[in-house]
DNA sequence: GCCAACGTTGGC
DNA sequence: GCCAACGTTGGC
């Protein structure tokens, strides 16, 4: 049996990578690299899986936001960039065998018809459980179900797509 | 750009 | 293993 699909907030700031950015790519698919959180790191890891949905969130902006979605496309790897030096993320404890941080490999599916603020989801009673508005910090999150299917009937995204 | 919240580091 | 110092995130 296979597995039931789990869904996922992530966050990125746009100028250092927006849901358009990750439209522009080949195969509108890019590796999620750069994540530095052990607490992070451990979901994409473990729980992160090939086919989960994921919220496409814009943070440090004037109106941080869940943009769109995109879908998870393949299992954790070792993040590459934190074994080069002249990566922004580089970190010198990490080794072949020993790489730390990992990264799964993303593709845009859509950008929603009008984008969910913050503030719409902090005034949305059935969202009131988010972990975005609690864990404010951490850069992968868990999403229900629930929350998934309002945000993107909130999002003008049909249920199933 | 400020700064609160929070994660990480490292001395002890 | 405690906890102060420090660095980063991210809303505002």
């Amino acid at each position: 049996m296979p597995r039931k699909r789990r869904y996922w907030l992530f966050k990125s700031e746009p100028s250092c990578f927006s849901i358009d950015d990750l439209e522009g790519r080949p195969d509108r698919t890019e590796p999620w690299d750069g994540v530095r959180n052990y607490q992070a790191r451990n979901l994409l890891r473990d729980e992160v899986a090939e086919g989960d949905g994921v919220l496409f969130y814009h943070s440090n902006i004037p109106r941080p936001c869940v943009v769109g979605i995109a879908e998870v496309v393949g299992g954790a790897y070792p993040d590459r960039t934190a074994l080069d030096p002249r990566s922004k993320h580089f970190d010198p404890r990490c080794a072949p065998d020993n790489p730390i941080w990992y990264m799964v490999d993303v593709r845009f599916v859509r950008r929603f018809l009008r984008e969910i603020t913050l503030e719409e989801i902090r005034a949305t009673p059935s969202l009131a459980g988010m972990e975005l508005l609690r864990r404010s910090r951490l850069s992968i999150q868990p999403v229900s179900d629930s929350e998934w299917e309002t945000i993107l009937h909130l999002g003008g995204v049909d249920k199933g797509e």
